[in-house]
DNA sequence: GCCAACGTTGGC
DNA sequence: GCCAACGTTGGC
């Protein structure tokens, strides 16, 4: 079993959005980097767990968890021309990019702050807090996890 | 909205 | 395959 971190702009999809349907498959599709889509593709696997990051808002920082329930699989929105992820040169039988299915675990009671994670020295390695990071999916390590959660 | 640090594109 | 120009990300 492995864990990841994924971002997400809460303005777009937010932990409390899986929180209000926490029944409801959650859809990671939009993932549009070859790094991040190789890890989704290759990496994450049924039963890993996977922290909610929020970034590009005000309060920055991992909000809570969620848990892989489908493994990687053709990014519909690659092939919607309307989606603001629609991608020209995807075709059906070649597909570019992929998504994967992700269950509601918990929201956290309080967000971990990226000034927290930044301030832990266990967080230094955490790919999330290095110069220049820009992944949507990335590895963590169970020590990381288990630092990580500790910090709330 | 600024800008550093990427990633992608396309002409050559 | 190089690299300049351009686009995107994301914290601040």
């Amino acid at each position: 079993m492995n864990y990841w971190l994924f971002k997400t702009e809460p303005s777009e999809c937010s932990i409390d959005d899986f929180a209000r349907a926490p029944t409801t498959p959650i859809v990671w599709e939009g993932v549009r980097n070859y790094q991040a889509r190789n890890f989704l593709r290759d990496g994450v696997q049924v039963g890993d767990h996977v922290l909610i990051y929020h970034s590009s808002c005000k309060d920055i920082g991992v909000a809570g968890i969620a848990e892989v329930v489908r493994s990687a699989y053709a990014d519909p929105s690659q092939f919607d021309c309307r989606s603001i992820y629609y991608d020209p040169k995807a075709k059906a039988e070649q597909p570019r990019w992929v998504a994967v299915d992700l269950r509601f675990v918990q929201k956290l009671p309080r967000l971990i702050t990226l000034d927290k994670i930044k301030s832990s020295a266990k967080m230094a390695e955490l790919p999330v807090v290095q110069k220049g990071s820009r992944l949507s999916v990335m590895p963590v390590t169970i020590q990381q996890w288990r630092d990580l959660l500790a910090l709330q």
